[in-house]
DNA sequence: TATTAATGCTTAACATATTAAGTAATTTCA
DNA sequence: TGAAATTACTTAATATGTTAAGCATTAATA
């Protein structure tokens, strides 16, 4: 509970910022791995952003409704499929991220730096102790 | 995104206990409070388990239909309804519980309890530092 | 006291989470 | 090589989150 208070005390006001931009947290969270990464695959997009794949299948489909990103079939394994963002996804960033980098700063400036330290260690450590227990983890790729 | 990764990898470990006995997570949070508060408001209820109110009634609706919760509807102000758990409801507690807070004290004692005690001070930190933010916050009750 | 504002729950519309199953493409191996 | 197991994405069903609006009830106030 103490981990989902702390979510609910801090996202409201992020998404605040992501609204005014037309976008959900999921979607902001598949475009900030595209503004770095320009092109992975659906698979590995779930991974980095914790937006399980049948969940993401939506929101990239939102996002492409949108014209901010597209898929593209992989020719090698047609199995895959590549997400990039487009030219409209790409110039997003320099709108948007600005004002989440901002108050993201201003949060941990709030806080005392140890305390912050330690909050980051005791996490990584929740995630490394007790992460690797779900079924379909992929600890051995 | 710390934050989010340590409940995915903490999480689902729940999840399967509370899937064992039929329940979802947000239902057992509503439970856990009901085996402690002979009968509460639903804002109140939505407040503690920080389930908000729209999903709260879907999540009271199913349990009423499992016979597991009932709603009354108070007297002296008939806009408050009041939630309490039916015999079936508080009999699952017996068995639940102890799966559980086992689970919990397992995680707990695989973590060093200094690590521990700093997260969970870090973590209140950040819920009052940044908590009161939200529109429907209700500091001055 | 008749309006008006506020409160508490509910519904609605849309987006996402969770599980399980489905489909097509690929790999493994007898 | 060809059937069986895998893999990557998708669909489906149900439950929940997020916002905004609706409804009945109560409180506030001119």
């Amino acid at each position: 509970m103490m981990l989902y208070s702390a979510l609910d005390a801090v996202m409201p006001r992020f998404r605040k910022i992501f609204k005014k931009f037309g976008l959900t947290e999921q979607q902001w969270r598949v475009l900030r791995v595209l503004w770095e990464t320009d092109s992975i695959a659906l698979q590995a997009l779930a991974d980095i952003t914790l937006i399980p794949a049948p969940s993401l299948v939506g929101v990239i489909d939102r996002l492409e409704t949108s014209d901010l990103v597209e898929r593209r079939r992989s020719k090698s394994d047609r199995r895959v499929v590549y997400i990039h963002a487009t030219k409209t996804g790409q110039k997003l960033e320099q709108k948007v991220r600005p004002e989440v980098d901002r108050l993201y700063a201003e949060l941990q400036a709030s806080i005392d730096p140890t305390v912050w330290e330690n909050l980051m260690a005791g996490l990584d450590i929740i995630i490394s102790t007790c992460g690797s227990e779900k079924p379909n983890d992929r600890a051995g790729d």
